[in-house]
DNA sequence: CCATTAAGTAACCTTTCGGTTACTTAATCC
DNA sequence: GGATTAAGTAACCGAAAGGTTACTTAATGG
């Protein structure tokens, strides 16, 4: 085994997973800055200090990596959702998803792009996607049934609602900043504005339980 | 006079005004089909059926054509607002937004793209854009100063929430299909979904003013 | 009318960019 | 420990895309 052991610092070492890594996180960061059009591929070797023929050599092409990343991250959300699924139905949730996004700007703005760019109707891993979503709308619904959410609209649209709330000022970043005057990123910002989620989370809340103090009038 | 009337079939009729905007509507056409980076110069001509080198002989460079494309936009849809304005403070603006936004998908696409887009943190046009955006929190200002939106919030976060409420599904379609199931360019979700705006309207009303109905069961 | 200006065209040029070739060398396994 | 496999590099390639040149011809205005 000693004479295994002989790495002179001039020599490269090998080591694939590590730089099959680097090459996703790169071009995780590319992709998020720029989208798949505006990504380039010697900008991703670049980032992640690796040849660009490394690229090909795992992932195929461009779009085989764009896929790649979309696949790791997805299935990192999944994760950390069932990591933090308890606490899920905690009054708050609105603004804690917003939290969530906020820490997790590349992922949201990946989404953004590919939401916007693909204007053919068949989305990657569509099917996967689309079993995540239903079971979030299956927690809005839960939530009804259990009288912590309206019952009287639509748990699609709420899902929707939320999403939209929580996700517009990261994926969106230069409208928000129109309108709030400045950067979403700012921490005052994500401060207030997940308050603010908070203050009008009522408004999902049930007729009966928001205006406990009206029904008790009405009868 | 007969001699300057002579206008062969074959020969090709000059229009400086409508190339200009034919190359405008392509360009919005092309820009927000792909973003700044996917849209192709031959692409815009191509629909606009034009002479590629006339781009450039109007708008400089590609970055031209798109500030243009952008600038015509803005003016247009502040023309719109201030057309609609008498009738804004109705009490559905929100589902009102929603299927101004529908009607308009180009435009929310271009905005979503540019927003996106742009690492830099000045915008184009920004003071304008701006003012347009202070314009509207002053709006939602005086609604809750007539006690018609809550007061206890944010006259900025509420626009920014109204925005996302209405923007989002046509911002990024993708993301709202996998939610919905279904296309948000399908007339039903549009109906439903602006029903579904007007009745969580209500969480932005008073406390007072959406208890009506209870006031009434009260007395 | 004729000179000047500006709209329009086709062909071309230059750079960028995704992708590849040919080769070197570390790791692995009988 | 030598053959085989797989990680890694540098240099290159062809197509595409943004941008330009050189030229033609309709409109304009004295």
């Amino acid at each position: 085994m000693s004479a295994k052991i002989k790495k002179p610092q001039g020599v490269v070492l090998r080591n694939p997973n590590r730089t099959r890594q680097r090459i996703l996180n790169a071009a995780l960061a590319e992709f998020s800055a720029g989208g798949f059009a505006g990504a380039r591929v010697s900008g991703i070797a670049r980032r992640a200090k690796v040849n660009k023929r490394m690229l090909y050599h795992y992932y195929g092409d461009k779009e085989g990596l764009f896929r790649a990343v979309l696949r790791y991250k997805i299935s990192d959300r999944r994760s950390r959702i069932e990591a933090q699924m308890p606490e899920s139905d905690t009054a708050s949730s609105l603004s804690l998803w917003f939290r969530q996004n906020c820490r997790d700007i590349d992922w949201v703005r990946l989404l953004a792009w590919e939401s916007l760019q693909t204007d053919n109707d068949s989305v990657l891993d569509e099917r996967a996607r689309r079993r995540l979503a239903l079971q979030a709308i299956n927690r809005v619904k839960q939530k009804q049934a259990a009288g912590r959410l309206r019952k009287n609209v639509s748990a699609v649209h709420l899902q929707l609602a939320k999403v939209s709330l929580t996700m517009f000022p990261m994926a969106l970043p230069q409208l928000a900043r129109i309108i709030l005057g400045c950067s979403p990123h700012s921490a005052r910002f994500q401060r207030e504005y997940a308050q603010f989620l908070e203050s009008i989370s009522t408004a999902f809340r049930p007729a009966t339980g928001r205006s406990k103090k009206c029904k008790q009038g009405e009868k």
